[in-house]
DNA sequence: ATAATAACGAGA
DNA sequence: CTCGTTATTATC
């Protein structure tokens, strides 16, 4: 039933007419009187009797494709219940709205059944690909692109051979992960086996797609994003359900993909905050896909150049295998770094001064671009509330009674913290006694015009919100860039200066440390090995541990730490929460109907947006599933009741403060 | 929205 | 104690 109430979350019988039978599949959507109106409902499946005495007819059938398989019919309940929410939630999620025309182009194509198994065979990765996808006659996928990963040869045979291998992968710096992914997808589908991929955003999927038609050949997969529009998300969706193609490459949207024979789900990046779902019941993509894996022995894979607490967490647990370079090769590919603070010595130089780079920072690109080598810059995204220092001796402005940021609400505000929310009129900076502060953040194109005044005569190019670049060329020249939305460059950068990380570490979040890191790498990766010339500079302070990670590329280490104070806090991955939202007496109400597991804690409340108020549940993992359960049954008893003021469950939030 | 069912209170 | 009215609840 395709109605969002929590207390009508289950399954109701119908009687099939006659007429309706052979378009009365389980999968097809429906449409069924429920309380006097006409609602739009899922055909979940067929039973010759039911318990209930008197049934009513189903009304119509909306179209007889069915569009919900029986795997993702299962996924998505198996999402609701760790999600405290809706299969309702979960279907508006997994199956696109309805397209009739592209419905009626693919299935007319589809039609002539087969027609085309060769047409398009125009590469001879597509014929090794079609010959193996008989059983008997399989040919292994050219391990060399993983060979540097000592446990990547072994994962892409047990791709091939249709194990549910799990895998967490480190890549290295300089790595091109599009092609690793290309390969593991042409293992499996090698092995006879479909994939689903899961990217963050429009560039790595570009940059995926790309890679997987040079190896698979072209019409062998197909991508899905809400980006391409309604008809051909659509399309796309039917392509995969139809059995046309199994591999399903694209952006969230793509997580729930029917594939014919799933035999690998991946995520490329999954600390990425787009992976979230931001509509109700708020489910991750990583998770998402795991769960696939667990319910279908399905292999996985979670790479990304940094790794989350969630993945550390799959490593130890055992859940997964970690895929990483040894030290020595790690060492090699990686290019020279090395922390600066941010800078008295600034004034010295005066090229340095006129670019506001700390004078490594600016030796470091000067150098590169001698050598005629590309130089990015990576500076914060636009939006962000700019923090300030004093404009006298460039000390960071912190809160006198929390040490806290302080931040500019407007041009020409008075500064804030954006920890304790004081107001801090009468500021002097502890360091030098100056009064004055300015704005220590700038966007991407200032810094650009101030960085071109600094290096006359080298191109400038910029890659943000507004234009995303995916290349740029080999030569000298600078690029400045937010964070993911940096280009690659041909043959790699000769430098890469991470500015403003202050910025970053400082933001009041659990993830700070990790999102920096995260930053960092995705452009540090971009560099040449230090052999070849690469530096990094980081404008940050080398004795944190986020920094400390990046010079010796180890995430796994900072994940296996951050994921230790996780454990100490109480948060997760190491917890499993949940979050209720909604005005106070609400939130109180929906608590107090829950029967929550007995070693619960219920912390808060927060203030949260504009007169509401948020609660913390938290609970052993497993004690997780009961935690859901009892959410989701008080959200029912208040739908039954029908309550007035709404309450949004959130189980494990993206941020918790 | 609507029907069933429970709850309630008045009058026999 | 029964009937009629009203509140409540489940809805195939």
């Amino acid at each position: 039933m395709d109605v969002p109430l929590p207390h009508l979350d289950r399954p109701f019988d119908y009687l099939v007419p006659e007429a309706l039978d052979a378009d009365a599949r389980p999968g097809v959507r429906v449409k069924v009187r429920f309380a006097g109106q006409l609602v739009d409902g899922w055909l979940l499946e067929r039973a010759e009797s039911s318990e209930r005495p008197k049934l009513a007819y189903l009304e119509k059938v909306v179209s007889p494709v069915p569009v919900l398989s029986p795997e993702v019919a299962r996924l998505a309940r198996a999402v609701a219940d760790r999600y405290a929410g809706s299969l309702a939630d979960v279907l508006r999620l997994a199956v696109p709205p309805r397209h009739a025309r592209a419905e009626k182009a693919v299935t007319a194509a589809d039609a002539p059944p087969s027609a085309d198994a060769d047409a398009d065979a125009d590469a001879d990765a597509d014929a090794d690909a079609d010959a193996d996808a008989r059983p008997g006659g399989r040919a292994e996928v050219d391990p060399r692109g993983w060979r540097d990963y000592p446990a990547g040869p072994a994962l892409l045979r047990a791709l091939t051979d249709g194990k549910p291998a799990r895998a967490v992968w480190s890549a290295l710096p300089g790595e091109d992960w599009a092609d690793r992914y290309a390969d593991a997808v042409a293992a499996t589908v090698a092995g006879g086996r479909g994939a689903v991929v899961v990217v963050a955003d429009a560039r790595d999927l570009d940059r995926l797609d790309a890679a997987l038609t040079a190896v698979l050949g072209a019409g062998r997969h197909v991508r899905l994003t809400a980006a391409d529009g309604p008809a051909r998300r659509y399309r796309a969706f039917l392509t995969a359900r139809t059995g046309e193609v199994d591999v399903v490459v694209g952006t969230r949207a793509a997580m729930f993909a029917p594939v014919r024979r799933l035999g690998l789900v991946a995520i490329w990046d999954d600390g990425d905050d787009l992976h979230a779902e931001p509509r109700a019941p708020y489910p991750h993509a990583r998770d998402v896909l795991l769960t696939r894996a667990q319910l279908g022995d399905v292999a996985a894979l979670v790479g990304g150049y940094a790794r989350t607490a969630e993945a550390q967490l799959l490593v130890e647990t055992g859940w997964a295998r970690e895929v990483v370079a040894d030290r020595a090769v790690v060492r090699a590919r990686t290019p020279a770094m090395a922390p600066t603070g941010d800078d008295p010595q600034l004034a010295r130089d005066p090229g340095a001064a006129s670019a506001r780079l700390p004078s490594l920072a600016w030796t470091t690109a000067r150098d590169a671009l001698r050598a005629d080598l590309p130089v990015l810059v990576q500076v914060p995204r636009r939006g962000y509330v700019p923090s300030v220092a004093c404009a006298d001796c460039r000390a960071p402005a912190r809160c006198p009674h929390c040490a806290g940021p302080l931040a500019l609400p407007s041009a020409q505000g008075t500064p804030a913290c954006r920890w304790c929310g004081r107001v801090a009129a009468a500021y002097a900076c502890p360091e030098c006694g100056g009064r004055r502060l300015r704005a220590s953040v700038t966007g991407a194109r200032r810094t650009a015009e101030e960085l071109g005044r600094a290096f006359p005569g080298v191109p400038v190019r910029t890659s943000g919100r507004e234009e995303v670049l995916a290349g740029v060329p080999g030569g000298a020249g600078l690029v400045i860039a937010t964070p993911g939305a940096e280009p690659v460059a041909e043959g790699g950068y000769g430098a890469v200066l991470l500015l403003d990380s202050w910025a970053l570490l400082t933001r009041a979040d659990l993830r700070a440390g990790e999102e920096a890191l995260r930053r960092w790498m995705a452009a540090a990766a971009l560099a040449r090995p230090g052999t070849a010339g690469g530096r990094v500079v980081v404008v940050a302070d080398g004795a944190l541990a986020p920094v400390q990670a990046l010079l010796r590329w180890d995430s796994a280490w900072f994940a296996a730490r951050e994921l230790a104070e996780r454990r100490e806090l109480g948060f997760p991955p190491a917890v499993r929460m949940a979050s209720v939202t909604g005005v106070a007496e609400a939130v109180a109400d929906l608590l107090a109907g829950a029967r929550l597991p007995g070693d619960a804690e219920v912390l808060g409340p927060v203030p949260a947006e504009e007169g509401r108020e948020r609660m913390l549940v938290r609970v052993p993992r497993s004690r997780a599933a009961a935690m859901a359960e009892a959410l989701h049954a008080a959200a029912g008893q208040r739908s039954a009741r029908k309550a007035a003021d709404p309450v949004r469950l959130q189980v494990d939030p993206l941020t918790l403060f």
